[in-house]
DNA sequence: GCACATACTAAGTATTCCTTAGTTCTCGGT
DNA sequence: ACCGAGAACTAAGGAATACTTAGTATGTGC
């Protein structure tokens, strides 16, 4: 299994991704994120090669900036990351119809009662 | 919007609800995830109470013990969680059909094409 | 009351991150 | 080729946070 060194390299793997997708330099992400103008390059730099990981408040700050709910940076499988990236861009609505449709199919295991 | 307060103890408030779903002890939680005998309990109940916050291997650890996928965690949405969840508990076609049924839900902007 | 399991906490040590100050890389213009 | 500007990247130390240890509280059955 690659979750171990996975582990340390996902967050920034999808970070950088998303910043790319969105087209802005890391400077400019961190201090949209609010981070203090003097540090914020070195920081996202620090995220994105995975030096360093951030606190949940600053994941949360980045998520909005980049237009992803945060748990996007922590799904490992590459289908859930999608999912993920597609609920936020729902509906209220949308997203009980796609709860709904999602509790039709059928699970793994755990049969249930 | 409580995102800020609410940074602090969804992780924790999450923890805990997937622990108890199990029915296992702090102290057995932590054992099985790998943490020290002499430490798990304290550590659990740490994060639990949103006095401090594992690092991401930890998280990982925590999750597949938990049976859930590690993104569950940073749910801030509450449909999001429990898609999360579901998600976790199926076979690879119905994640694919999920996620093309998803794909073909309308979205919020950014009508694209 | 006692014994045991579980939950919880304070405090010091250990580890990690954030800030600072800078270097390297890339590319467009001349 | 050279220069300048913006972007990416890095080392190192001070600042902040987590982990370990040791112990206290709470609840339950005997």
């Amino acid at each position: 299994m690659t979750t171990d060194r996975a582990a340390s390299s996902l967050f920034a793997h999808r970070l950088k991704a998303a910043r790319l997708a969105l087209g802005i330099s890391q400077m400019e992400l961190g201090i949209q994120a609010g981070i203090d103008e003097a540090s914020a390059s070195a920081r996202i730099n620090q995220y994105e090669r995975g030096k360093h990981t951030p606190d949940f408040l600053t994941v949360c700050n980045l998520a909005r900036v980049l237009c992803v709910p945060t748990a996007y940076f922590y799904a490992e499988d590459e289908h859930l990351a999608e999912l993920i990236d597609l609920f936020g861009h729902l509906r209220s609505a949308e997203r009980k119809t796609l709860l709904d449709f999602a509790a039709t199919l059928p699970s793994k295991k755990k049969g249930g009662t």
